[in-house]
RNA sequence: GCCGGCGUAGCUCAGCGGUAGUAGCAGGGUCUUCAUAAGGCCAAGGUCACAGGUUCGAGUCCUGUCGCCGGCACCA
């Protein structure tokens, strides 16, 4: 993240291919974007990795379930994932999946290296099992010690021979990381979160599943018996993803990088992979950062409530840059955020259909149908030192627009995406006052300077909305150019 | 049960020791016409959950009560 490396890697969580998109990985994976764009604007080479996690017992059932073998079915659903790149305009130029086959020799290798370091051991791990439900049961599933099902059944307890990873060993290593470096897991909340878990003492957990239950994963190597855990082999797509252990060259360039990940994903990410990343003798994460979740009218989404909300749907009705701006918008990026129909469509509106959208028609029209020859607008193209400080000569604009553009920067590097949008909507809220004060729709010696001053606050502000809007913040250059309007956002 | 957070205008939130914020959105009045019946201005709207305490002074610090929400290991 330092200004000297002009580098800078950024990647999602991988989700489970058992169900589709959801509006809230869609969430995550706009946060990547906005940031990925962000640095690339300022002149970075960036890399944006997401991808799928494709194995595990879940993906194995569905694909039985469908009658389809587990290749076929994470084909088809990989397909689904992969659309949401042209639906939300996503900038990254990394999916992977965790079928790959060089992920696979990846996890295998990461395998042999934390085994090498006499991280990896045997031991029996007792599975409580629910004969009703034919299904291995979790502490979190269980409801007064008992199946939440089948109350009356007793669980059994099946032992069973796992590999399992050393993570006890890293709770010291690990606490000191998160009390050096106290943004590391942002927001802070999180990071206390973590460190209270971690104080309590880590228990090793089990890293491998006996193959003759359930095929559906990578082998560990040197054992035929046993597949490695899902998600031990999904948390490597972040380096495998960079061409390690074959291909060095992007990942010492590129790692470590930034991690985004919901709230339900703390641990693995900000505690588990990191301890995984240190046995392996590799480095840390630069930094993690945990968003919360969307609720559909102030409930969690499910399928039985009949709330769930498609991204792909929101998409077709409103367009890209309308989902994005709502959810970048309304849902505050480290908490839990509401979505509804009411609430999505009072935000088009006010925002950006009267807000931005009109402020672009009135001043496009300003400017054609003034008389005189406005000069035109420097390109898009971003230039450190310019922005429209220097262009502008009104001493207010310069003071307002400086404002912005620190404000923006800093909410943005932190994650804080509403607040660099709200830092550029006052900018579009001062543009209208302006407007209103000078009255450049009346013949006067400074109406040149003002629909002048006006065009390039509007550059400026599509500029600042790139990150965000890309295909609106495109739309405004070529209105600005062409001096031709045609609303952005129609009032609904 | 243990640990943490939150409760400020109809809604969403800022403020975290000095008369509550030029807040935003919604609602009301008014001015204006370049604009997507958009925009500007003005007014209204709060016993800052409740009860004690510390202090010259408390949404702001402390204690307690109530209400809501997270975390407390195999949920990818």
């Amino acid at each position: 993240m330092t200004e000297k490396k002009k580098k800078f890697y950024i990647t999602t969580t991988l989700p489970y291919v058992n169900a589709e998109p959801h509006i809230g990985f869609a969430l995550e994976i706009i946060h990547a974007d906005v940031i990925a764009r962000y640095y690339h604007q300022q002149g970075y080479e960036v890399f944006f990795n997401t991808g799928v996690d494709e194995h595990g017992l879940k993906i194995f059932r569905k694909s039985q379930e469908k009658n389809l073998k587990p290749q076929a079915y994470c084909d088809i659903y990989a397909k689904r994932y992969k659309n949401l790149k042209q639906a939300l305009n996503l900038s990254y130029n990394s999916f992977i999946r965790t079928t790959d086959p060089h992920h696979i020799k990846a996890a295998q290798e990461f395998w042999r290296r934390c085994d090498k370091n006499g991280d990896i051991y045997k031991k029996d791990y007792k599975i409580k099992y629910c004969v009703g439900c034919e299904l291995e049961k979790t502490e979190s599933e269980l409801v007064e010690g008992g199946c939440p099902i089948h109350p009356d059944e007793k669980l059994e307890i099946i032992k069973e021979e796992n590999y399992f990873f050393r993570y006890s060993r890293y709770q010291d290593k690990l606490l000191e990381l998160y009390q050096k470096n106290p943004q590391f897991v942002v927001p802070e909340s999180r990071l206390n979160e973590i460190e209270e878990f971690t104080k309590r003492g880590l228990e090793d957990f089990s890293i491998s599943r006996l193959k003759e239950k359930m095929p559906w994963g990578i082998p560990v190597p040197g054992d035929d018996k046993h597949i490695i855990y899902v998600w031990f082999d999904a948390l490597i797509n972040y380096i495998s993803c960079l061409g390690w252990p074959d291909s060095l060259e992007k990942f010492d360039h590129f790692w470590p990088g930034v991690q985004i990940a919901g709230k339900d994903n703390l641990r693995q990410q900000s505690s588990m992979w990191q301890a995984m990343l240190i046995s392996a003798g590799l480095s840390i994460s630069e930094q993690i950062f945990i968003h919360g979740f969307i609720t559909s009218g102030g409930q969690k989404m499910s399928k039985s409530l009949g709330n769930v909300v498609s991204p792909f749907e929101l998409v077709e009705k409103y367009g890209t840059d309308t989902v994005r701006y709502f959810l970048l918008r309304e849902i505050p990026s480290t908490e839990d955020g509401d979505f509804t129909y009411e609430k999505f469509e009072q935000r088009y509106n006010s925002d950006l259909a009267k807000g931005l959208g009109n402020l672009i028609a009135r001043v496009v029209t300003l400017a054609k149908n003034s008389k005189f020859e406005i000069p035109d607008l420097h390109p898009p193209k971003f230039s450190k030192k310019t922005w429209a400080g220097r262009q502008i000569q009104n001493p207010k604009f310069k003071t307002i627009i400086n404002k912005t553009q620190e404000n923006y920067r800093k909410a943005l590097e932190e994650f804080r995406f509403n607040e660099a949008l709200i830092e550029i909507w006052d900018l579009i809220s001062f543009c209208d006052k302006y407007i209103e004060k000078e009255r450049p729709w009346e013949e006067s010696k400074n109406q040149k300077e003002v629909i002048g001053n006006l065009l390039l606050v509007l550059n400026e502000i599509a500029k600042l909305l790139q990150p965000f809007l890309p295909e609106t913040s495109e739309k405004i250059f070529q209105q600005l150019k062409t001096r031709k309007s045609k609303p952005l956002f129609p009032r609904i």
